[in-house]
DNA sequence: ATGGTCGCGGAGCGA
């Protein structure tokens, strides 16, 4: 089963690409973050089309989540209290076969000591008491999306340029550990210790063209999900062409 | 330190 994690930066700019993504490559799962459409406006049709089921969380302009699957999607869930009653469309959570997915656009924070970045911290601890809450280390867990955190200087291309800045800063890293302190792990290190792999490119520096990146997008995995998974790739063709997202897909393979 | 480019929505904000 393949797993896909996507920041789209909006869906409705990004279908020809997205759709391009699903035909050639045919995940399971994708979760999606920055929808950026309210779900009445949702592009379902298309999706549906290629044999995906829909859950959707989204908003005007701001935020929104979604995951999309082509096998069955149960109890699915929206925002902390479950009810989509937060202000900010940046939590879902569902089950998909035996996976527990929950799939996060984390605040950005701005800059260090923003008040926006104390938003951050606070909202990652809301995530980490979710996570203790309502998923069992001992079930096929998938904690993934936009964590807006980078783990090391392997993430990051300048890392004494990024040193404490956002994205890279001590306290976003402890809220990060804080999230995967029942017993996550990060899946791709798992696989991959090279440095050098990204996710995401800044499109004013032409960050991309530049090789200049950060791996800010992530699949945190249950014991029983890293024991079933075989592989994290990094889809660097999404990232090229025409109108990309500022964000590549990330695949997350379990047997 | 700032700006650079996108997307949304139709000016300025968020990233």
């Amino acid at each position: 089963m393949d797993i896909v994690t996507w920041n789209v930066n909006s869906l409705r700019a990004r279908m020809p690409r997205v759709l391009e993504f699903l035909e050639e490559r045919r995940p399971d799962v994708v979760c999606l973050q920055e929808t950026k459409v309210v779900d009445e406006l949702f592009p379902a049709e298309p999706l549906e089309e290629l044999g995906y089921q829909i859950v959707r969380h989204g908003q005007k302009t701001y935020n929104g989540v979604a995951i999309l699957s082509r096998h069955g999607i149960e109890d699915a869930w929206c925002g902390f209290d479950g009810d989509g009653s937060d202000e900010e469309a940046r939590v879902l959570g569902a089950t998909v076969g035996d996976v527990m997915l929950l799939n996060l656009y984390v605040v950005n924070g701005k800059s260090v000591g923003d008040p926006k970045y104390d938003h951050k911290l606070r909202w990652m601890e809301r995530v980490a008491a979710l996570v203790q809450e309502r998923y069992p280390m001992t079930e096929k867990v998938v904690v993934t999306g936009d964590f807006n955190v980078t783990f090391d200087d392997r993430d990051v291309y300048d890392p004494d340029g990024w040193r404490d800045k956002i994205l890279c800063s001590a306290p976003e890293r402890e809220a990060l550990a804080a999230i995967m302190a029942p017993g996550l792990v990060d899946a791709l290190r798992h696989f991959n210790q090279d440095e050098g792999v990204y996710t995401w490119w800044d499109f004013r520096t032409r960050g991309f063209q530049r090789k200049q990146g950060l791996r800010i997008d992530h699949f945190l995995v249950s014991p029983p999900a890293l024991e079933a998974a075989t592989g994290v790739e990094v889809d660097l063709v999404r990232r090229d062409g025409e109108k990309p997202s500022d964000h590549a897909p990330v695949i997350l393979t379990l047997a």
